[in-house]
DNA sequence: CGCGACGTTGATTTGCCTCAACGATTGTGG
DNA sequence: CCACAATCGTTGAGGCAAATCAACGTCGCG
């Protein structure tokens, strides 16, 4: 009977029972339907989410209407619009559920809250968040020096666990390009090899 | 005599006497010359840099021997390169000053030290890489969202301290445009007004 | 069954790059 | 302090990666 939530952030500092049971006692389980939307821009983001099961897209949309996706998380991933949560403004950011899923969350006081009182989880969230600049900063890098189907290619590879659940709209989004021309490349991948 | 780097950092929470002295003692003043590199691709990260004076860039070079930036840090900024840092592995990226400039260095194992010793250093940044991700999440999104003009634009009007002191060329780097196209769009926008 | 999401293909257009050349400015060694 | 090199900004001609627009077939699902 280990929660999933303390299993994961017991992973990067073991914590005590009492610990377990603050932290347990203050994440709310939810099922999310395929497509629902658990973050409308123009609202506040009140939650960090945990997907226990599942995957969510966060993204923006342009003046003209397009969307772009920021960030997929996956099982054992953590996903919110984190300028929001801090500073409790309105997000113009959006998070939805691509599958069926389940998820545990925790409200921005309730994790204030833990911050004080279970001190090593502001390490833990610190290592977390440090992960996902290494991360999207990589992506910046990437963005910049290669092209469209390298950059396909370099996902596929690095999120292979993603890649085979998500239509090719949703990676398209991700990398920043449109559906057409990611399959006119995978078209040219199959060609060559 | 209130040292700039507590002064930064205590402006986040304030710091007793006793935690200012273990911090300024741990912190050693550089000067450092225009051009000259305080990470060189292929070294390991082994400093957080506290950018007293000056102004700095990171940026990654690619196949063909572009250079890329991804981030730059003027007066009360921090700049490392975080991945390396904290895995101890071999940098792919460099940090160069644009400006003659003065910084405070903190070592890795005394950073931790620091960690262990002021534990709310944790939250502090925790803070500080949180809105250094905030800031590579929109960059990402306007990436996506925006033509080149439209983020020239919006790089001035973001950080002006920066347009102002930078050349066009580094400007450039950073929206992931050629100078001369960079160079055209400050045409355009000039002819219109 | 029928509709909407998804993937594909082709013709055309466009935003930005490449390459080359040229002044202006800065800075640096003799 | 000058001469020369290096950096910087600009301009133009041509080219390419990716977008746009339009059309069409397939599949899963209410």
């Amino acid at each position: 009977m280990t929660h999933p939530l303390t299993l994961h952030l017991g992973s990067f500092i073991p914590l005590s029972a009492e610990e377990k049971t603050l932290l347990v006692d203050r994440a709310k389980v939810r099922q999310v339907k395929r497509r629902e939307k658990i973050l409308l821009a123009g609202e506040v983001c009140q939650h960090y989410s945990f997907v226990v099961e599942g995957c969510f897209r966060l993204f923006g949309v342009d003046d003209r209407g397009f969307e772009h996706n920021i960030q997929f998380a996956a099982e054992n991933d953590w996903i919110a619009d984190i300028g929001s949560f801090h500073t409790q403004k309105p997000s113009q950011l959006n998070i939805e559920a691509l599958e069926k899923s389940s998820i545990f969350q925790i409200k921005q006081q309730d994790l204030y809250y833990l911050y004080t009182h279970v001190p090593k989880l502001n390490l833990i969230f610190k290592v977390l968040i440090e992960l996902k600049y290494i991360e999207i900063q990589n992506r910046v890098l990437q963005n910049f020096s290669s092209t469209a189907e390298d950059r396909y290619l370099a996902f596929l590879d690095q999120y292979p666990n993603l890649s085979n659940r998500l239509p090719n709209t949703q990676i398209a989004s991700y990398l920043g390009i449109t559906p057409e021309f990611l399959s006119k490349i995978r078209k040219n991948i199959q060609l060559r090899g």
